[in-house]
DNA sequence: GTCTATACGCAGATAGAC
DNA sequence: GTCTATCTGCGTATAGAC
């Protein structure tokens, strides 16, 4: 790997960290070179402009998560446990939820807004997270239509709490709304 | 009420609908002072700053909260009524939240990254919705801690419903999404 | 490739004429 | 009270030296 492309890597993770715990709007150029350690000038050389960053940035994380999905599937043998680790990841992940908010749930109505960002890249890892879902719980037998709901309630849930996670930034509730959801994904 | 009161109230109602459908940051005054249809500098006679407008617009969302949840306390006899015309209000506003996802989430969630935005304020509208059904379920006979959990589950339940109905902009979804919420409360 | 210097536009905010 | 003119700072972006 080059060194012009280590650069890259670092200022795609360090943006995607920032757009994360400060949004999209909010992190500035500034921001992301002081943090990279890097010159604003320099920055111009790896991308031309903003949107730039961020495209850059929604498809590294669409190609990780992808990857762990990817993974859940290898290594899982069971459907249901599948279904259970995406549910518990939030329950893992409950310190930054309650900081920063949900990275997915958070990004996508950010951007969603923003007249000038493509609607496919904003909700692109939710897409691919419901789609995911459906496969495994039509595992479990159930119909596409059926299952589709049944994702969709999965992602209800999720993004409810990492909103109300974040609101009232309470670990406490986060594990025992995970823990409700855990059950209803058992006798599902 | 004067005259000064009315450009005043007429600022804060716009800015209110600026600030949900573009965002806080996203609004600037060029925006509101363009749809209130006035100068820049006729803006500053009554703001002296951004913060100064937010204030208002937050109170002033309050307040109607406020008056609404007394109003259907006042209204609806039946405590399970009032949480059924909680949990309808998602219904009744789909329209908006498929496009801008929910007034009270969005704000609260941008607000609260903010580092110069007072914690309260952001989530002040939240806290009120959180007592008044804490307030409903104990008359069904809950504990205060058991009811505050299902208060908490409501909310997240709304919450989820607004930010994945703005994400797919599915209107059908948020209508099954709510009758399956409205079966949960007939059960309480 | 990486830097400094700088242009440019926009948003927040102020002064002062009317 | 309402306006125009203007200032300042910041964020995006470019040019060009090294």
């Amino acid at each position: 790997m080059s060194k012009a492309e280590t650069i890259r890597n670092k200022i795609v993770s360090t943006a995607d960290d920032l757009f994360y715990r400060q949004g999209f709007h909010h992190t500035s150029f500034a921001d992301i070179s002081k943090a990279v350690g890097i010159s604003r000038g320099n920055f111009y050389y790896h991308f031309k402009t903003k949107d730039d960053i961020l495209a850059a940035v929604l498809k590294e994380r669409q190609a990780a998560i992808a990857q762990m999905l990817a993974q859940w599937s290898t290594e899982l043998p069971e459907p249901r446990e599948r279904l259970l680790a995406f549910v518990n990841m939030i329950a893992l992940s409950q310190e930054s939820i309650i900081q920063y908010g949900c990275p997915i749930g958070t990004t996508c109505s950010e951007l969603i807004k923003l007249k000038n960002i493509n609607y496919n890249d904003a909700t692109g890892i939710i897409v691919l997270f419901r789609e995911w879902l459906v496969e495994q719980i039509k595992l479990l037998g159930y119909k596409h239509t059926k299952a589709d709901q049944h994702a969709m309630h999965i992602l209800t849930c999720t993004q409810g709490i990492s909103v109300i996670g974040l609101a009232f930034k309470d670990a406490d509730y986060i594990v025992r709304e995970v823990d409700d959801l855990k059950q209803w994904l058992q006798q599902l």
